[in-house]
RNA sequence: GCGGGGGUAGCCAAGCCAGGUCAACGGCGCAGGACUUAAGAUCCUGUUGUGAAGACAUUCAAGGGUUCGAAUCCCUUCCCCCGCACCA
């Protein structure tokens, strides 16, 4: 009987498919509703889908055996601007596309031409997916599929919306992005020259007032009229050490632009000024100053009633902020040594007399630092002066420590007290209000590059929708439903916390791609990660949409549908129709676990919770999310467009459908990444073709043959069989599939050879019988077929998972055959040493005494009084162990030496013992085939001298039979 | 930089949370043997070193510490992977 599983696979999905065995309806059994994100349609499935889908379809197969009423339902992602993308690359035959698309995604080359619009692509996508979904065998409900651009869903999604909005969680607003000038458009890290790491920082700008004795007006003293005043707003990130600012830094030898900025008058450096243009500001540019100018003036810090004066530095770099930088030395190195190295030098040009009237001020007090952490890491490290690489570690240190461990001082006024990690944005938000601060976005690296050549910029976009993840009330219900939900593998709820909390207002809309418009603001699209955040809910309507009419879909029929929310009579769908799709909705939600690849935890999975906890009460939120890690190609990270790139279609034509489930999930588990290896996946199909020999050879062994008494190594095998079920459950629970496979299949499959080996037979079929149902959610093709084979009731996928028996657990018989298996290797060990071939083996099993003293000395241990001398005066008052007086201290000693450092499971095992004489006894003739000898089994207080040839027995120890091997060396 | 996950014998990879049967599960590869006309398949054995009797020595990124005892706990350092947003 060889093994072919595209025969077999083939069989199966099509049975499968005639009985609909996988299109649940709802009943009184216990629902499981699991889903897995939609493929989006740009591409075929490939090795990553592959592992995640898998995943989802073990998890309901697994429950489906476990008795649950399971739905596993699939769709397609089309929305946003990909799939358009790629249709006019396709209309235009760009070389590269059609290349990847014909070669890697494995396309006929007259047809791919055809797919030049975004609709034909996802039509096309689709059908392949669902193909490739049915050919690797995914238990999925089928009725229910549906794209992200049909127009039923978008009247679902224009629902979501319309409740979102009534919610207050869309509001209108602007948000920085990355900027081209040049392309006027926003540019993605894929559109860069340079600077792809850069994020967009907030600085804060705070305002300081130039004094009185300014510029070119007549009469500068009069601050009434607001023309005369001028701002200096200097960028930084640590807002707070405006306490302690002695002085403003302008570069002498760089021209700065005077601008209206809104209603104030701004002087800040030419690429500042550019950058502000792009803001959601109002910017005039009114004339120049040089920096020199400046210099020597004093201006008024916004926070503190203190004039500091403005002094030159060349370090001043005008493209970064806004070219006018605030000097705190007492906690940045950098200006303390600006400051130093301005000692002696003259300053008389720019009408400064003098600096000794500035002192430090220190605002912050960290732990184990002095007043002023920058001079003390400036002395520390050595820094020359402001030029000195050492200078930038010096800051980095400084920071390091203040952020963490600093706390604001009481010079700090309402904030002192407060911890420097939790200052800014409360600082910032009180300044704004009172109009002494204001936002400025910046790269974190410069400069960035456009592909185009030019230098981006952060601009504003003005106008646009956001859906508010910053309001902290959503938050906090977000965080309140993660504390319910199982995270699996559980050490990424961390990970779900921290996104939550660094989740910022997202822009739910855009101008370009597919998708449904805002109802009501129709020139814009929604975004397609926030049309795909509740759709599973979906699903539940999906079934039915050919029943109805698209028009029908108004907001109140979602409302009845799914939140239970007003009348029938206001629902246009036939009323008996919509009452139950609502008795669907309400058994088949919440949402059981949702298994996803790693990559969605900061985006998908976190919108996801999101959205749910806004939309729907908490009886229906979901109840856990599974995490799965990457697949590479034979150490490549895959990629879709530029290859390797191996799909899904393509692995199952060469290897067949059990076999990629097999090896995909054994491989690895949770968020480790998988490494595809041909080798891996050949080594995979051969242990597959070995488990269905293996099975054929007991279903076609003759019933007669495995009818007989059952021994130790038949109670051995089904002892251990419990064992591997219990196992394989405990993993499967917490979705760990490459621990549950190595228990159910390569450690079962040696206990099974171990069996075998010990000529073990009568309990085969029932294994077989245990091990295919064990199976079966992995690879279920090739159960169904042995199932049949076996003689098994309806089909696999739909019987009980195997449940581990306690009764069938026989710790004596494991014993047993661990001493058998130990003795064995122990024999094999002298032979190989000593260079024997055995002719004659001789055992001899531990004197009655020895094992009395281990049997005291355990007892003495789990009263946890084991001590030497106690030990021996309870020996010796033993007349049995007195009688070998001179051999017990020595024994005892090494005894309870070991035995000291057992813990309890290995007392109690010990404790249990065997008849090792019996059990020795019955393996003779095992060891003695293994060996091609004879063995003689004895014990070592009835054995003559005449048979003990060397003297081996009084090494015999409880556990460790003495071993005499005669031969020839 | 911030956050998360890692570094175990030729490779992949358990063990680490709950320290002690851990020279360290399992698989692959490799080597030897059995079976076979041969190949394949299957089975057995070995795969840190030493060892003519079942043993001993040295290992779990590096260094230090806690402990009777550390791959496992603590500290420091080095290295790798992933995410950091308007892409899906």
């Amino acid at each position: 009987m060889r093994y072919n599983p595209q025969t077999i696979e083939e069989k199966w999905q099509e049975k499968w498919g005639d009985e609909g065995i996988f299109q649940p309806e709802i009943s009184d059994k216990e629902k499981y509703f699991i889903t897995i994100p939609y493929p989006y349609l740009n591409g075929n499935l490939h090795a990553g889908h592959t592992r995640t889908f898998t995943m989802g379809d073990v998890i309901a197969r697994h429950r489906r055996m476990l008795g649950q009423n399971v739905l596993f339902p699939m769709g397609f992602h089309a929305t946003g601007t990909p799939l358009i993308g790629l249709a006019e690359l396709i209309a235009k035959r760009d070389p590269e596309t059609m290349r990847v698309y014909t070669e890697l995604h494995g396309i006929p080359e007259d047809l791919l031409e055809k797919l030049d619009s975004p609709e034909a692509l996802a039509a096309y996508f689709g059908r392949e997916a669902e193909a490739a979904m049915r050919l690797i065998g995914y238990s999925i409900d089928w009725r229910r599929k549906f794209t992200t651009i049909d127009p039923a869903y978008k009247k679902f999604i224009e629902w979501q919306f319309e409740r979102l909005h009534e919610l207050g969680c869309v509001v209108k607003g602007s948000h920085p992005v990355r900027w081209c000038p040049n392309d006027r458009n926003p540019v993605e890290d894929h559109d860069l020259l340079r600077g792809e790491g850069a994020n967009i920082l907030d600085y804060t700008l705070l305002k300081f007032r130039l004094k009185s004795d300014a510029l070119n007006t007549p009469d500068a003293s009069d601050t009434s009229d607001e023309s005369n005043v001028w701002i200096l707003p200097c960028a930084t990130l640590r807002p707070e050490t405006v306490f302690g600012v002695t002085n403003l830094w302008i570069n002498p030898d760089v021209v700065y632009v005077k601008a209206r900025v809104n209603s104030e008058q701004w002087i800040v450096s030419e690429e500042a000024y550019q950058k502000l243009t792009y803001t959601d500001r109002e910017v005039e540019r009114i004339g120049e100053i040089s920096g020199r100018d400046l210099v020597g003036k004093t201006v008024e810090n916004p926070v503190i009633d203190h004039d500091v004066l403005i002094l030159p530095a060349s370090f001043v770099d005008p493209a970064n902020g806004s070219g006018v930088v605030m000097s705190v030395p007492a906690h940045a190195p950098y200006d303390y040594l600006a400051l130093r190295d301005l000692k002696g030098v003259e300053l008389i040009d720019y009408g400064i007399l003098d600096l000794s009237d500035i002192e430090l001020i220190s605002l912050i007090a960290v732990p184990e630092m002095g007043e002023f952490p920058a001079v003390e890491i400036v002395e520390e490290l050595g820094v020359k002066d402001q030029s000195d690489p050492l200078a930038e570690q010096a800051t980095k240190l400084v920071y390091r420590r203040e952020f963490h461990h600093g706390v604001l001082k009481n010079n700090t006024g309402e904030y002192a007290g407060v911890a420097v990690s939790k200052i800014k944005d409360i600082l910032t938000r009180d300044l704004i209000e009172r109009n002494l601060a204001d936002i400025f976005y910046e790269f974190s690296e410069l400069p960035v590059v456009c592909r185009c050549g030019t230098t981006c910029v952060v601009a504003m976009v003005k106008g646009q929708w956001f859906l508010n993840y910053s309001n902290p009330e959503w938050k906090s219900k977000v965080y309140a439903h993660l504390a319910r939900m199982q995270i699996l593998p559980a050490e990424l709820r961390i990970e779900f916390e921290n996104k939550i909390d660094w989740l910022k207002d997202k822009a739910c809309a855009r101008r370009k791609g597919l998708g449904t418009r805002l109802p009501w603001d129709d020139e814009w699209l929604i975004e397609s990660l926030a049309d795909s955040t509740i759709y599973m809910s979906y699903y539940i309507i999906s079934k039915y949409i050919g029943q109805l009419d698209v028009e029908q879909l108004t907001p109140e029929f979602f409302d009845y549908v799914l939140l239970g929310k007003g009348k029938i009579d206001d629902v246009l769908v036939d009323h008996d129709l919509t009452r139950q799709i609502r008795d669907d909705f309400e058994y088949w939600y919440p949402v059981d676990i949702r298994s996803s690849g790693k990559d969605l935890i900061p985006n998908h999975l976190l919108f996801f919770i999101f959205h749910h906890v806004a939309l729907f009460p908490e009886e229906k939120l979901p109840k856990a999310i599974a995490i799965n890690g990457f697949v590479s190609l034979e150490g490549e990270k895959m990629s879709k467009s530029k290859g390797p790139l191996l799909t899904l279609k393509q692995s199952v034509g060469e290897y067949g459908a059990d076999v990629v489930r097999l090896y995909i999930l054994s491989t690895s588990e949770h968020t480790q990444d998988a490494d595809w290896r041909s080798e891996g996946v050949e080594s995979t199909r051969k242990q597959v073709e070995r488990f269905y020999n293996i099975a054929h050879d007991v279903i076609e062994m003759p019933e007669a043959e495995a009818d007989c008494e059952p021994k130790v190594i038949d109670r051995w095998m089904m002892s251990r069989l419990q064992r591997r079920v219990q196992e394989t459950e405990t993993a499967l629970s917490v979705l760990r599939t490459r621990h549950a496979l190595q228990n159910a299949f390569y450690l079962l499959m040696s206990d099974l050879k171990w069996y075998q080996r010990r000529g073990g037979i009568s309990s085969l079929k029932e294994v077989m019988n245990v091990w295919i149902r064990l199976m079966a959610p992995f690879t279920p093709h090739i159960c169904e077929e042995l199932w049949e084979a076996i003689g098994g009731d309806g089909f696999v996928s739909l019987a009980d998972y195997p449940v581990p028996d306690p009764d069938l657990i026989d710790s004596n018989s494991e014993r047993a055959e661990k001493l058998v298996e130990d003795t064995l290797d122990d024999i094999e060990e002298i032979t190989r040493v000593a260079g024997i071939t055995p002719e004659k083996i001789t055992l001899f099993t531990a004197p009655l005494w020895k094992n009395l003293v281990l049997k005291q000395a355990l007892i003495a241990k789990q009263s946890g009084k084991l001590d030497m001398g106690a030990l021996m005066k309870e020996l010796m008052s033993n007349p049995e162990i007195k009688k070998h007086a001179r051999d017990v201290p020595k024994f005892a000693q090494k005894l309870v030496r070991d035995v000291q450092n057992w813990n309890d499971e290995q007392v109690a095992y010990s404790l249990a013992g065997v008849d090792e004489l019996d059990v020795l006894a019955e393996s003779a003739e095992f060891i003695g085939k293994e060996f091609g000898c004879s063995v003689a089994v004895l014990d070592a207080d009835s054995a003559g001298d005449d048979v003990d040839l060397q003297g081996k027995r009084r090494f015999a120890e409880p556990g460790r039979p003495a071993i005499y091997i005669g031969g020839q060396q």
